[in-house]
DNA sequence: ACCATAACCGACACGGTTTCGGTTAGGCTC
DNA sequence: GAGCCTAACCGAAACCGTGTCGGTTATGGT
């Protein structure tokens, strides 16, 4: 086949295809996308250079672009945009579970995530973070993200059931499988709160 | 070729060179672990029934195996042996920073490993943690200590430096790059003790 | 009218995982 | 010790995924 006289794709088509493959399978390969969209699997490669990375790195600004906090409130602390950040983070992620580890492989360049990130940065600059405890703290925020995420509508097989049912894990486990999901976001909160505790006293004890 | 006299592997000695593999090159793929081996990638399956999976579930048992806490030391408190467990478990895993994102990316299931969460597990519920916060707080933890091993010693791009030299990320990038590695530690000390004191204000604040 | 480029395709190179049939050694039973 | 099952290796090849390349035709600008 030639060329179509109407694209048969886009960036915008592609990348939502593709995470709905994600949501719907849990996995994303590129012969299958391609499948889905009833295309060769080397026309993505029109629309995203370097492949299967660049695509990925797409999924990511989908899914942070419109959501994540890039200007500060008036009248909102170091604190409250922080906390906001954190939240609007995790929620595109508990939203596409599928989509966490494939963020967590690799390098973070989309540019609405990354002005995202320079925001909370300088939101803890002006707060009084030096420049030394900064990543730090934007690391650690990042992470308890990311891991929260994943437990949050990752299966709870995180772990195998190991034999002994008994055991205070075993029943931890079953308990958390009968309980809806909203027991993760108070897990969440309360790691979020004392995060930013811990957080606050960094910053006094610098220097 | 066919049976040897001698066996010419062994599991430990398999896990032991994937070990050195991965922490040489940073992948692991078992062509080239077979290589270096000096054997056939096929012989590797006899070894390890379940192929790769299993290779990296005994990595995971390699790397916590002799170093991960098992017992509760005389008057260790909970909040001690919380703090022992997941110093340890960083440790383990700072050693080998490319080891990180085959553990995350797959199920527990090495038994040394689940017998380590499941004295934390006992230890919490002997603390006075419910069934349905426990499992939360194990993967709290958990995920603290995985993200903190990752930004220990994983390359420092983690977010591609943005264009404009001037932002507050930016400087933070360079500053923390220009430092030597134990700040990561010092950010990982004071997530884990913010962690510990919301663990206790959650226990309390239980029922 | 011309031509560079865009958008698709099929074919294929390459590497990784896994299975399979084949070969021989070790060890067990009678 | 004869017979036989299993262990430990091998090479070959099936299968899948990523990425590249040359080929074909439509679009749009000059």
């Amino acid at each position: 086949m030639a060329r179509p006289s109407t694209p048969l794709l886009s960036r915008e088509q592609i990348l939502r295809a593709a995470l709905d493959l994600l949501d719907t399978t849990g996995e994303l390969g590129l012969p299958k996308l391609a499948r889905r969209l009833d295309v060769g699997t080397s026309s993505l490669y029109h629309h995203f250079k370097g492949g299967r990375e660049e695509l990925v790195e797409g999924l990511r600004g989908l899914l942070t672009e419109d959501s994540m906090p890039t200007v500060v409130l008036a009248g909102e602390g170091w604190q409250d945009f922080t906390r906001r950040w954190a939240r609007r983070y995790r929620e595109a992620f508990v939203a596409h579970p599928a989509a966490v580890p494939l963020m967590t492989a690799q390098t973070v360049s989309h540019p609405s995530t990354l002005a995202s990130y320079e925001m909370l940065a300088q939101v803890l600059h002006d707060a009084g973070f030096d420049d030394e405890e900064l990543l730090h703290a934007v690391t650690v925020l990042d992470n308890f993200v990311l891991g929260s995420a994943l437990d949050a509508s990752a299966p709870v097989e995180v772990w195998a059931d190991s034999g002994r049912a008994d055991s205070p894990l075993s029943r931890a486990i079953r308990a958390t499988k009968a309980q809806p999901g909203d027991r993760s976001e108070r897990a969440f909160h309360l790691g979020l709160e004392s995060l930013l505790t811990g957080l606050e006293r960094l910053r006094d004890d610098q220097g």
